[in-house]
DNA sequence: TTAATTTAAGACAAAACAGTCTGATATAAA
DNA sequence: TTTATATCAGACTGTTTTGTCTTAAATTAA
């Protein structure tokens, strides 16, 4: 079970993440990085159709094809990619399931997690691709850029 | 879509949380809960079985039977609510979706979503659903205890 | 030109989640 | 005792999410 985030929504933060890393120009197959972050192959094809298609990745066919960042890491945000496959419904829905959320008529913990809620908004805006590669200490993302 | 609960565990918060603010011995229906909070009744009714089990809850068959807390009300928290229904996997789990969350092979977000994660944890455990009985200001609480 | 490789697209399947229905059982009151 | 009302239990259905498969189209290189 996902805590905040689609599986869908998990698997291309990862995967642009991973993208971030790579050289300048270079191109990376679905299938090495289904790989490398143990995804379902063709689950993660639709995912990257999906960022290409909302203008966050190049993609090129053939062999020496892959995918890309379609523009410099530090440019795209983890709220862009949020936005772009689970949409922003959590940043104005009541955390216990009410209809409305609002200082109208608030549940009985809006305002604790009015707090978390934007904490978490302040660090998907604050945080660019490029800078997320960088802190990426996981074993999988060593290989990438050589 | 909900946020980080489940739709059964947002139910749940929501139900007790009303049953919270029934005066001592006041027993109240499905019947009444799913009109009053816009629950679906037979899908509450499990909830509510649940919970029973659980030991929160106390049930008594035939009219003027139905449910009520087994406890007072300031010994449950929600934490207990979320552990008995959706568990507790968002304490030690990875946001972006890794199989591992730790310090050892930390994501790039492993830091702030700690900070997140304790201040909910915090939230969960240190109300009472006597207290959210009271801080509820949504206008299906209003007839509650009446 | 042909063969190999890769993305594109969409149908399909499986699993998880949410919600519905029915019959049984217990209880209170007439 | 009978009737009405309520929970109990579990099977069932529908929807969404997640994952799989197949074919087509494009591109590279032999
Ligand atoms: S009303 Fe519940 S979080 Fe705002
Ligand atoms: S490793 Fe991602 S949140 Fe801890």
């Amino acid at each position: 079970m996902s805590i905040i985030f689609s599986r869908e929504c998990e698997y291309a933060l990862q995967s642009v993440t991973y993208l971030a890393r790579t050289k300048q120009g270079e191109k990376i197959s679905i299938r090495e990085l289904a790989r490398t972050l143990k995804i379902p192959r063709h689950f993660l094809a639709k995912i990257l159709q999906r960022l290409t298609r909302k203008g966050f990745l190049i993609s090129a066919k053939g062999p020496t094809g892959g995918f890309a960042l379609s523009m410099p890491a530090k440019d795209i945000t983890l709220f862009h990619i949020v936005d772009a496959i689970d949409g922003l419904a959590f940043a104005n829905s009541c955390v216990l399931g009410f209809r409305e959320c609002s200082g109208k008529h608030p549940c009985a913990v809006h305002d604790q997690w009015g707090e978390i809620r934007d904490t978490l908004y302040e660090m998907l805006v604050s945080r660019n691709v490029s800078q997320m590669g960088a802190a990426m200490k996981k074993p999988e993302y060593e290989a990438a850029g050589n």
